[in-house]
DNA sequence: AGGCTAAACGGACCGCAGTCCGCTTTCTAT
DNA sequence: ATAGAAAGCGGACTGCGGTCCGTTTAGCCT
């Protein structure tokens, strides 16, 4: 018997085959195309196909769905954006004092969701992606309350910060409500030190 | 010559033809039924149109889209709500102190958006009951707001706290990261609290 | 080189949302 | 009662997301 396929241990998933990988690029390729020219909306699974030169089966292998597609787009711009607040330059990355980081954030936060409001839209809750971004965010704000001395249920506190960022409640605000973005970027940093200064005053309206 | 055809002054939309109406009515009843019988999935509309005994462009005149459809059976369920926000008992009627009444909107809401969640999902972001739901509630928690003292951009603060109560956040953190319910409510009561508390404490952390 | 296996491929196929248009019913005015 | 017109109706049709399965191909082992 000869048992050894590439060292299966800490192997973590397989390697991708030569011709997958060539897929991959060219249907990435192919859907920022149609995304960039047509509009998201243009970004049928059998455009993508058809323009990468596969077969519709061959999408489905690499991207789960339509969704999951629209959330490897997505990758791109969400990494570099990660790592700006980790190691870009303050006040939104590492640098600033606490408070002007945290508003930072939610600033950048604002301003990417709307950039990218379609695609996330049509990403959808697409397990792996929303989970992953929105966990990202939900610790760097858990974090930011923990340094700001922030006491009570932060992991939730910072959920309930991060909700009013999603690009559900931002579109509502812009395109059907009229809100310019300063305003509503104004009024998150109104309640974010709303939040934050009432553990200056502790026992204001009930004990937590 | 002979205009006149029911009186056109504020006469609003035209009444509904009695054919009409009678397939409006066997179609939320069709469209029940499936939903309780069969789950929100199962609710498609030829399904519905076959059980109410229709033709499918008929479900389609009467609900715009399959969201409208879930949009009316939502109608319901909101509208007793509405009421009993309105003009039931304290303390989500009127009646209590303002921040009872607050905290009780908080609790219910949270309670009802996660019983409908499907069907809140399904409905998605249909136009008008969408717009109407969402904006009756800020409706209600701007004017508390403002009873509370609260002073600063009160539609947005409403919106901020409105938003982590929407269903996709709620579902997600029951679903997902299963959070028990009461732990979810304990939670808003805190960040209203906080929020609300800041005016008790003007100069807090930059004036506003 | 040659062959073996697992992975990848492709496109026919299915179900459902939404549209379209020719036919039928209701209402009203005579 | 009856005729005319507007509103309603129904189901065939289109387009898209998603699945399935017989065929092809890359990578490895001898």
């Amino acid at each position: 018997m000869s048992e050894h396929r590439s060292l299966p241990l800490l192997g973590g998933p397989p390697p991708e085959r030569s011709d997958a990988a060539r897929n991959r690029e060219a249907l990435l390729r192919a859907a920022t195309d149609l995304v960039d020219h047509c509009g998201v909306e243009a970004v049928t699974m059998d455009a993508v196909a058809a323009r990468a030169g596969v077969g519709k089966g061959t999408v489905y292998r690499r991207f789960e769905s339509r969704e999951g597609l629209m959330a490897a787009l997505l990758n791109h711009s969400e990494t570099a954006w990660q790592a700006s607040v980790l190691s870009g330059p303050p006040p939104l990355g590492p640098g600033a004092p606490p408070m002007e980081r945290l508003l930072a954030f939610g600033r950048s936060r604002i301003e990417t969701n709307l950039k990218h409001g379609d695609l996330i839209t049509a990403a959808g809750h697409s397990g792996a992606r929303a989970y992953a971004a929105m966990s990202f965010a939900a610790m760097h704000v858990r974090y930011l309350l923990t340094q700001l001395g922030v006491h009570g249920d932060v992991p939730i506190l910072a959920t309930s910060l991060l909700a009013p960022l999603e690009i559900v409640i931002l579109q509502q605000q812009t395109h059907i409500e009229q809100i310019p973005v300063d305003r509503i970027e104004r009024a998150w940093d109104d309640l974010v030190r709303r939040v934050v200064s009432a553990d200056a005053h502790p026992g204001a309206a009930g004990r937590r």
